[in-house]
DNA sequence: GCCCTGACTGCTA
DNA sequence: TTAGCAGCCAGGG
């Protein structure tokens, strides 16, 4: 039985290390639907709270290397907060430096692996 | 089963 | 990089 979509996104974000950032569209492409960007940011809004904990959104950013939330128990603010405890830094502008704190990203079969082990 | 919505993306100017 | 526009996917009503 294969998880289903949001799953699959939860799954592939739960891979981005600490301190390093994906975007939506690379997640999209490791479940192998790179133009699904936007289900994988509407998969990350469907997060409700104890999974909020689990899946850590926050490293998961828009191409242009930015926060793009909006709302308001989850805000761009909770976010940029998180990503700086990590040790990502945003340049005056609300950047990130993919340079830097990109994450190279997995195949879905090791994603799958993970998931398999238990992981 | 159709229609709308959305934490996006790539192309063009 | 920014702004505007259209395309793509999956879930909810």
């Amino acid at each position: 039985m294969e998880p289903n979509f949001f799953e699959r996104v939860y799954l592939a974000v739960r891979q981005i290390p600490r301190g390093k950032v994906a975007s939506y569209g690379q997640i999209a492409a490791i479940l192998g639907h790179p133009q699904a960007a936007r289900t994988v940011g509407w998969a990350l809004n469907a997060l409700s709270g104890a999974q909020a904990e689990e899946v850590p959104w926050q490293r998961v950013i828009n191409s242009a290397g930015r926060i793009s939330i909006s709302r308001a128990d989850l805000s761009a603010d909770i976010q940029r907060a998180r990503l700086e405890a990590e040790g990502v830094e945003f340049d005056a502008r609300g950047y990130i430096d993919w340079k830097r704190y990109g994450w190279a990203g997995l195949e879905w079969a090791e994603v799958e692996a993970l998931w398999g082990s238990g992981a």
